[in-house]
RNA sequence: UGCCCGAUGGUGUAAUGGUAGCACGAACGACUCUGACUCGUUCUGUCUAGGUUCGACUCCUAGUCGGGCAGCCA
């Protein structure tokens, strides 16, 4: 979807990860700075996952370096397609005009090659990258996989078996679990844990064609079944899964692991800052582990972990997200109110705003709860900057300024963006019948109430002042008619145009108008930390979406995808997806606006 | 209860042995042709107890509290 130019980046941010890089930068200690973006293509990436692709494309441009789009896919039940086409596209609109210069991609179908470093063999994937932030992604390119590894994988597997540091476990899986003993009480060691090396290899080839039954046979690392850390208790390298793989074909029925395959994968693509979050702090000693025994010719990777991000009032669990799709709590993945990226963009966040909130959130190690206010709160800025004001009457009631003739429109001029330096303007045609908001008359008004009432003033935005002289009910006493008279000497240029009054209300005129539905969100839960519930089902906002026909000025007729523009008075609001554009024939389809964020509200009501 | 990680205003985050600062938020006020924006004022903090030091948010010890780890998931 297209996207307009975002603003630039604020001034590089600093945190004990960045704080690292930069020591080895000034070291010298690579060549290039090199970090990834991981995923497992088993679901849609969200706002906790922005924070990661922030990170590390950040760290990525900050230093000229590479951040490489890889999947993590070395379980294919869990994985589809579907998934790495969503994931790639997210993060290309995530980076865009940012970082898409740093987009570490490979030369489609291309595989490690066999090459030597200081005079050992060795094997590496070159990157390729667009030379800057205007280029675009050319065709023959795609994304990093691990299962495009699958062969150097095996190769370096043989090569632990060969080194006595890995051996084929004939465990059940149940038996495995039992081996391993408990966090506070040493496990037992496997009884095929001494097989020779050629009895290991022998099986493990045999593993490969196919000779066994899923669970039946596993390769081991041999590390060490007393450590108090129970990842290095044996942990499993390869399983075998008679599946085929989405990108791989059917070509394995012998899949690695993610503790193997992982920082393998890191050290094919020259990856230098492995940065994950803080539940793989345990697997670190392993990762290390894996890469040392292997004695590799180039710098290692190494890795580093930061806390996830926490946001109030939202979950990012994959699989409650999935759970709000499949119940059709949501309409989809990509549903307005879903934190995913796809939900973010469809609602009409900038991706800008996005990268200043997570920025803005910081990276380190402690488990935190960001406020949903502070997220709000850069899409408010961004959006201030960047969008167009217009006029559009959301819940409209009819009003009648009598001493205006039918026919015979006032010509007004409307501010584009008071927030520009040169702000532009366009015409509004003021007319004997507009719309007002509902909610912006009141026949018993509350105290401090500064909108219309009877008897009342108040300007019409962009107009003159206006006042409430009698209200025409039907039979059942609601009003269907404000009837008021139009002080024209208070238009801009007019004599009495620095009039004063307390409240000014936004309007569209009834000729000319257009209907559109527009739909406004609200929170998804109707608690802080739905995540902490027993079940995130029974806190789900049943307000969270309400749609309306609204009253839109003309000009709206023409808004497009990418378009962002404030209603004045009510909020930012941009054109869903599925809306239709161009030149819309009357009593035909109508725009669909969705509300991203409402504008702050400080009048307490 | 074995190992690992962490703890600074309501929230998030700086201060790398030398003035506890910034942002969000809240309250009040100014301004206002958006009850927005902007501007001003105010609010609240180093988990506890010892120790090292001229000096500790920072280093050490013990404790308290919170989080993570026992998938052939990632």
């Amino acid at each position: 979807m297209p996207e307009k130019p975002d603003s630039p980046a604020p001034a590089a941010p600093s945190d004990f990860i960045r704080d690292i890089v930069a020591g080895h930068v000034a070291e010298q200690r690579y060549a290039k700075i090199v970090t990834r973006f991981p995923p497992e293509p088993n679901g849609y990436l969200h706002i906790g996952h922005a924070k990661s692709i922030c990170l590390n494309f950040g760290i990525a441009r900050e230093h000229q370096g590479q951040c490489n789009l890889r999947f993590d896919d070395t379980n294919p039940v869990k994985e589809d397609l579907e998934y790495v086409e969503s994931i790639t596209r997210d993060v290309q609109w995530l980076i865009a005009g940012w970082a898409d210069h740093c987009l570490g991609f490979k030369t489609k179908g291309a595989h490690p090659v066999a090459i030597t470093s200081n005079g050992q063999p060795d094997y590496y994937l070159a990157a390729f990258q667009v030379p800057s932030p205007d280029s675009t992604v050319p065709a023959f390119v795609e994304p990093f996989f691990a299962s495009d590894y699958f062969d150097q994988l095996y190769a370096y597997a043989v090569e632990l078996i060969k080194r006595g540091k890995a051996y084929v476990c004939d465990l059940s899986p149940e038996d495995t679990e039992k081996y391993r003993g408990a966090p506070d009480r040493p496990g037992q060691e496997s009884p095929f844990r001494n097989r020779s090396v050629a009895e290991n290899l022998d099986l493990f080839t045999r593993m490969k064609a196919g000779e066994f039954p899923d669970g039946a046979r596993s390769l081991r690392s041999k590390i060490d079944m007393a450590s108090p850390n129970m990842w290095l208790r044996d942990p499993l390298l390869y399983r075998i899964r008679h599946v085929a793989h989405h990108h791989a074909g059917d070509k394995w029925c012998l899949y690695p692991l993610y503790d193997y395959a992982h920082c393998l994968s890191d050290y094919l693509e020259g990856i230098t800052h492995s940065i994950c979050t803080l539940e793989f702090v345990d697997h670190r000693p392993l990762y290390d582990w894996v890469l040392e025994s292997l004695g590799l010719p180039r710098a290692l990777p190494h890795q580093y972990e930061f806390a996830k991000l926490n946001l109030g009032y939202t979950l990012v669990s994959k699989r409650k997200l999935l759970t709000l799709v499949t119940e059709k709590v949501v309409t989809g993945w990509d549903d307005p109110r879903m934190p995913t990226l796809s939900g973010l963009r469809r609602r009409g966040i900038p991706a800008s705003a996005l990268r200043t909130f997570v920025t803005s959130v910081g990276v380190t190690k402690f488990d935190s709860v960001t406020e949903i206010a502070v997220f709000e709160n850069a899409i408010r800025t961004e959006l201030n900057a960047a969008a167009q004001r217009r006029l559009g009457v959301l819940r409209p009631i009819k009003l009648v300024l009598t001493n205006i003739p039918a026919g015979e429109p006032v010509a007004c001029t409307a501010t584009n963006n008071p927030q520009d330096e040169n702000p532009t303007t366009r015409p509004l045609a003021l007319t004997r019948e507009v719309f007002i908001e509902t909610d912006d008359f009141a026949e018993m008004p509350p105290p401090k109430y500064f909108r219309l009432k009877p008897g009342g003033e108040v300007r019409l935005k962009y107009a003159c002042i206006i006042k409430c002289d009698e209200l025409v009910k039907d039979t059942s006493g609601a009003i269907t008619e404000i009837r008021c008279t139009a002080q024209l000497d208070t238009r801009t240029g007019q004599s009495n145009a620095d009039k004063k009054v307390k409240g000014t209300i936004h309007w569209v005129s009834a000729t000319g108008c257009i209907d559109a539905e527009v739909r406004l969100y609200d929170r998804l839960f109707t608690v802080p930390e739905p995540a902490a519930e027993e079940d995130f089902l029974k806190v789900v906002n049943p307000k969270s979406l309400e749609v309306v026909t609204a009253k839109l000025e003309p000009s709206l007729a023409t808004a497009t995808h990418g378009d962002r523009f404030q209603f004045e008075r009510l909020g930012y609001f941009a054109l869903d997806k599925d809306s239709p554009v161009g030149p819309l024939l009357v009593g035909g389809p109508r725009l669909i606006f969705n509300r991203t964020i409402t504008l702050k509200d400080t009048w307490a009501k």
